[in-house]
DNA sequence: CTGAAAGCGCTTACAG
DNA sequence: CTGAAAGCGCTTACAG
């Protein structure tokens, strides 16, 4: 006794059992088409099922079987390009293989809270995909240790990493740069978040390195918060100053606005003002940008990998880094 | 017998329960922090479960009591400011009233078929919010019928919906342009799916009726996909024949290559060529895009909250229509 | 090939 | 306030 039928009296394997006169067992077998069941039998059960309306508990499956076929997906913010194209790679894969993707956007200071009260939703799926934020620090006490983890633009102790190599996109940045007879500028975003990813430094480090290699340096470096507005004021304001200037932006979602600027006030982009961005995202090309082109389809694709070899148990041990190259696209600014 | 330990030894309410010495009806009690418990008993039970470092499984807990506090939240995209706005309203309801979401975008096919075959997920959560798509026609036979679901942006026969008065946009955008002594022109998107939604036909219906009551008429209605690239293209267009004209564009997205292209060849916007757009996403108050304001955050939460009262079982029975109204915003354009 | 039964880890009336 | 027990709806060795 001691039940309330909470579900709306939902027809059960049970009952489908009963209908197609088998045992429950059999009803599993067939749902789960493993081990042979006679053709004949399965007929009369599939039909039962479509006769009942029967739709299996994915809880109860789940308990039993201790595997839930989701995989979530944890990433610093959903807008743009990049996260578009990032978690449309991974999903391919991922459904490939039979999972779903659960998509977990930290977007606000909220949802960090959320994810750490309710941590249940991490701990309910097979595996943790998890983009630009640290592990160790955001969750290191939350994730079960042998939980599959695979890290994305960002390295991890514990866990299997792809990364690329930002730095030495910034070195190839600044390469293009150096023979540039021209102020150089960078605008790049200065981190709000203590865990937020360390990726626009990084650039920004090769940019430097790169052109101190070549005796040259920044004239400048305008730090801004990840939106259009206050980069558009930074262009602003470089532009009523200097009319001949190089300006590499750690993102090319920073050089649009840059160079819709230049544009208003009458300025040649891609002679007087030049603007190399990076990432390559899909506005770069539509805009003709310039860039340092960094492979996030493949970064996608190589994390869902690798993560569900991990999950059907077939990766090996130690903790693996994967570091991809990006290059240099040369477009009309 | 028959088990297979596949979760690595994780420890149970039973462990718990065993080493505080009380029954495990006292764990899950001090766990729910439902009826009474005594305080020391729960004080050991609590210290038991740190101990042991115990962390409940979801699945067992949603077996039992056949709730997830998980809300689907299905879109057909999620690139851009609209659904973030939408989405991150939705949430922030969801979070304050114990819920979590689980984001379902179907920006391709695949997302499509990959819902419709695991329709598990779903059934997994305990409500639904359903933008843009047709329920109906997409997951009609998929969906308990009593399972609690709010359409946004769509109507739906069965369901609660909450829909922006799109006709009514178009009207006003209509009665704005119809003073305007230059040809008109729109830009708008042609849905490719069959279960897309109908906004943006509805906001064009509004716009044609409004200038046919003047006396006016759309000069050419220019159909684009939902990207920047085709746009460009129609914007060159247009412009290499009309220097001066007034375009309205279905969304904001759309306005902004036109307005792109527009200075950079060099004509005036906001005098020579008048754009208004519809939606008054962020990027519209950036680049001072005169628009049509859509209420985005009042619809995520309004729909939030129908759900969640649905899912409380506080809601009335029959279905219910919220309209909310557009507004005319006049920026620089 | 198939049925009966144990087990997954919780929750919750019931009877103290 | 609390323990023992039934039940949630599946899966899966086991023994035919």
């Amino acid at each position: 006794m001691a039940r309330i039928a909470r579900n709306f009296q939902k027809v059960t394997i049970k009952d489908v059992a009963k209908y197609a006169d088998v045992g429950v067992g059999t009803v599993s077998r067939v749902l789960n088409n493993n081990s042979h069941v006679d053709p004949s039998t399965r007929q009369r059960v599939l039909s039962a099922m479509k006769e009942l309306g029967y739709v299996p508990n994915p809880h109860a499956r789940r308990l039993s079987t201790g595997t839930s076929d989701l995989v979530t997906v944890i990433t610093p913010e959903m807008k743009g390009d990049f996260y578009q194209t990032l978690i449309a790679s991974i999903d391919e894969v991922l459904i490939k293989n039979g999972y779903s993707s659960l998509l977990y956007p930290l977007y606000n200071e909220r949802k960090y809270e959320a994810l750490r009260k309710s941590s249940e939703i991490l701990l309910s799926t097979d595996g943790l995909i998890v983009d630009g934020v640290s592990v160790d620090k955001l969750l290191g006490d939350i994730v079960e240790p042998n939980m599959p983890v695979v890290c994305l633009e960002q390295e991890s102790e514990r866990y299997d990493s792809i990364m690329v190599d930002n730095y030495y996109g910034g070195i190839i940045a600044g390469d293009y740069f150096a023979d540039l007879d021209m102020e150089i500028f960078v605008v790049t975003h200065r981190k709000a978040h203590e865990l937020e990813s360390t990726v626009f430094d990084e650039r920004l480090e090769g940019f430097q390195e790169s052109l101190e290699r070549k005796g040259r340096s920044i004239d400048k470096i305008y730090y801004v918060p990840l939106d259009w507005e206050s980069t558009f004021e930074v262009a602003r304001r470089i532009f009523s100053r200097y009319k001949r200037c190089a300006i590499f932006t750690t993102t090319d979602y920073l050089a649009v606005p840059i160079i819709e600027v230049a544009r208003t006030m009458e300025l040649k982009v891609g002679k007087d003002v030049r603007v190399c961005g990076f990432d390559d995202l899909p506005i770069a090309q539509i805009l003709e940008i310039t860039t340092i082109r960094q492979p996030i389809s493949d970064m996608g694709k190589v994390a869902a990998e690798i993560l569900i070899k991990k999950i059907r148990g077939k990766a090996r041990d130690k903790v693996r880094k994967v570091i991809l190259k990006p290059e240099l696209v040369i477009r009309e600014t």
